[in-house]
DNA sequence: ATATTATGCGTATACGTATACCCTATGGCG
DNA sequence: CGCCATAGGGTATACGTATACGCATAATAT
C-alpha cells in the first residue's frame, strides 16, 4: 500500500516484486524460450496485478521496431477540404483491423504529396512502414515512389498491379472487372458502350477497366468505338461534364461504363436530365459499390472491390516487405453486383 | 564521403559537424533561447543537410511526452464490419488535418468497447490523450468513461454536452438543431411532426434533438404528441422499422424529423412503399447531411454539422486538457440544409 | 573597481527496455 | 569420473534524446 498508484510501473518494479532480474521480466513477457514456465506464469501474473505495460516507446528505441504502420491518403488538395475519396474510407475499416490483429498500431495521415515521408515516417522511427493510398497528379506520384525506393523505404500501395511497376503494388484485378462489366452489358443486348474515365497511363487502374472492357466486347465480337471515351477523374462533377460531352458530341450509345461509381453518379444526373431513361435508354454500370450506389435512382449496377481483403492484403504485404519476405498475393477478384441501372 | 548513406544521422552527429554538444543542438532545435542564433543557424542548416529527423522514441522516452493522439471508434460489433457511421468518418478528416497542424500524430483504432484504452495507449505512452468517437451500448460506455477518469486518462468525447456530464465533452448544439428543424416544419405548415429516434437518456444526443423540437413546436402554440415518437438506432433498418410501426399505428402525421440521415432515409424507404408521397403527404428532415443525403428521392433536408469545427474542436479541447488548461469553447451549431423533401 | 546577473554552452545523467555475453548448476554420455 | 551440452537467468550496456546543473565569460550595476 505504500507505492504510489500514480506511478507507472516498470519491468524493474515487477522483476523485484518477482525476486528476477529486469531482463528476465522482458524476456518472460516477449516469450523468449530461455524462461522457465513457472518463473513466466509468475512475471505475468504479477505484471496483470500491477497493470503493467511495455512502455511503446523505450521499447522501439532499444528494438528499433515500432509496430507501428502509417497510412498515407494522398490526393490533391481538394477544395473541398473535407472530402475524401469513400472508396478509400471504407478500406480504412479492414485495415485498421488487420493491424490490430497483427499487433500493430495504425498512423494515419492525409498528405499534400510533400517529399519527406520517408523521413517524416521512416527515419523518425515512427513506423516501420507506409500504406500509400491515392490518386492525384500521377506523374509527380510516381517521381515520389522512385525516390521512396531510393531511400530504402518500407512501403506497399494500392493500384494497378503490374510486374514494372515502382515499388510494390497490390490491387483489384481489374482488367478481369472490366470484362465483367463489359460481357453483363453484352448479355444485356448493349452494342455501343461508353467508356468514362480516363484511359491513358496516368491513371493505369482506369485504363485496365477499359482494356477489360475492350477485351469483353471484342470476345463478343464487337468493336469499341474510341469516339465513345471520355477522360474523367473520380468525382461527381467530372463525371457529369464527360457525360455531358458525350451526350453533345451526338454519338449514340446505350450503355456507360464509368470507371467509378462517383463519375456514374455525376453520368447519370446528365443522362436524366438530357431526356434519357435508365436503364432502358442508356445502362450504367459504375465501380467500387460504395454505399451511395444503392440509393441512386435508378440503384447503381457496379462492381465492388474485395475491401476487407484489401485491407488484409496490404498489411500483410507490407509485412512481408519489412521482414523480407517474399509477397504471396497482390490481385483481389472483383465481383459484378446487379441493381436497377442494368436491369431491362 | 566516408560516411554510410544508409546511418540515420543523430544529434551527436550533428553535434560533432557543428563543434558542439550534443545538448546544444537538441536545445537548439527545439527552440531554447539559450542557444545563440549564429550557432542555431549553423545547427539548422547542418540538419537539413544530414537530412536529420529527430528519433520519436527517444525523444517521447526522454520528455514523456508523445505528441500523438489516439482516435477511438467505438461501436458495437456490426454484423457487417466494415460499415462505420460515415458521419464519424467525415470528422477523420478534419481531425487529421487539424493534428497535423498542431504538429501532433494521430493513431487510429476501433474498438469492441473493451476494458483497456488507458492501457492501451496512455499507459504505454503510445498517445498524450484520446479522442472518443461513437455510439453503443450507452450504460457500458459510462462505465468504461468513469473508469477512465478514475485512471487520469486524459480524453475528450463527441456527445452531448451537459455540465454534470462525465469527462469532458464537445459537441453540437442539438437542442438548437432540433429546434431549427421543427420550426421549418412549422413554417411549412405542418402540425403532426413525428420523431424517430430514441428519447430516452440512452441516447442523450437524440434526446436533445427531441426537446428542440417539442419547444419549437410549443413555441408555435402546437402540443408535440408522445404517440408520434418511434425509438430507432442510427441505421437505415431501424429507420424502416421505426417507420412501419409508426403507419401500422394508424396515428395521422404530416412530417419526420428523424434523428440522423440513415433513420431518415430507411423512413422515406417505409413512406414511399406504403403509398405516402414526399413531401407531400409527409415531410422529412434528417440529422447529419451525410452525402447520401443529397442522393436520395426527394433528396433529403436536414441538419449539417460543422464537421470541420467539430474536428479542430474535439483537437483543441484535448490539447487543453492534456496541458491542464481550461478548455473554451464546447458547442458547435448546426445548419438546416433545404432540400425536397421539405419543398412544398 | 567589485559585486551581480544574464548569456551560452558543456557535463552528467535519466527515460525504460532489449540484447550480447557470461556464469552456474544439472544431466547425459562415454 | 571427467567432459560437454543445455537450461535458466544474471550483468552490463546500448538505443537517442532532453534536462538539471554547473561553469565560464561578458554585461551590467553599485
Amino acid at each position: 500500500m505504500g507505492r504510489q498508484p500514480s506511478a507507472k510501473p516498470t519491468s524493474f518494479d515487477i522483476a523485484y516484486l518477482a525476486g528476477v532480474s529486469q531482463p528476465t521480466v522482458s524476456r518472460a513477457l516477449r516469450g523468449s524460450k530461455s524462461v522457465s514456465a513457472a518463473t513466466r506464469a509468475n512475471i505475468q501474473r504479477i505484471a496483470q496485478e500491477l497493470n503493467y505495460t511495455v512502455d511503446k516507446n523505450a521499447s522501439s528505441l532499444r528494438s528499433q521496431r515500432t509496430h507501428t504502420l502509417a497510412l498515407l491518403f494522398f490526393e490533391d488538395p481538394n477544395p473541398d477540404e473535407s472530402m475524401i475519396n469513400p472508396f478509400f474510407l471504407s478500406m480504412l475499416g479492414s485495415i485498421t483491423r488487420e493491424c490490430a490483429r497483427r499487433g500493430y498500431d495504425l498512423l494515419i495521415s492525409f498528405q499534400q504529396m510533400h517529399n519527406d515521408w520517408h523521413v517524416t515516417y521512416q527515419d523518425s522511427h515512427r513506423s516501420d512502414g507506409i500504406i500509400l493510398l491515392g490518386y492525384g497528379d500521377y506523374q509527380l506520384y510516381l517521381t515520389k515512389l522512385e525516390h521512396l525506393v531510393e531511400m530504402g523505404t518500407k512501403f506497399v500501395r494500392w493500384g494497378s498491379v503490374s510486374e514494372d511497376g515502382i515499388g510494390l503494388t497490390v490491387g483489384s484485378d481489374n482488367v478481369g472487372a472490366g470484362e465483367q462489366a463489359g460481357a453483363h452489358l453484352v448479355e444485356i443486348g448493349r452494342r455501343r458502350i461508353a467508356f468514362l474515365g480516363d484511359a491513358s497511363d496516368h491513371a493505369p487502374e482506369f485504363q485496365d477497366r477499359y482494356n477489360g472492357l475492350c477485351r469483353a466486347m471484342r470476345a463478343a465480337g464487337l468493336e469499341p468505338d474510341p469516339a465513345l471515351q471520355r477522360d474523367a477523374v473520380s468525382s461527381e462533377d467530372s463525371g457529369y461534364a464527360a457525360a455531358r460531352s458525350l451526350i453533345e458530341s451526338g454519338q449514340t450509345f446505350d450503355a456507360v461504363f464509368a470507371a467509378s461509381d462517383l463519375i456514374a453518379i455525376g453520368a447519370m444526373r446528365a443522362l436524366t436530365e438530357a431526356g434519357l431513361r435508365l436503364p432502358h435508354d442508356v445502362a450504367v454500370i459504375g465501380f467500387d459499390d460504395i454505399p451511395a450506389a444503392s440509393l441512386t435512382t435508378p440503384t447503381l449496377t457496379t462492381l465492388m472491390q474485395d475491401m476487407k481483403g484489401a485491407g488484409s492484403l496490404l498489411v500483410d504485404a507490407l509485412l512481408a516487405r519489412i521482414d523480407d519476405r517474399p509477397v504471396e498475393q497482390r490481385i483481389l477478384p472483383a465481383r459484378l453486383i446487379r441493381r436497377q441501372s442494368t436491369a431491362v
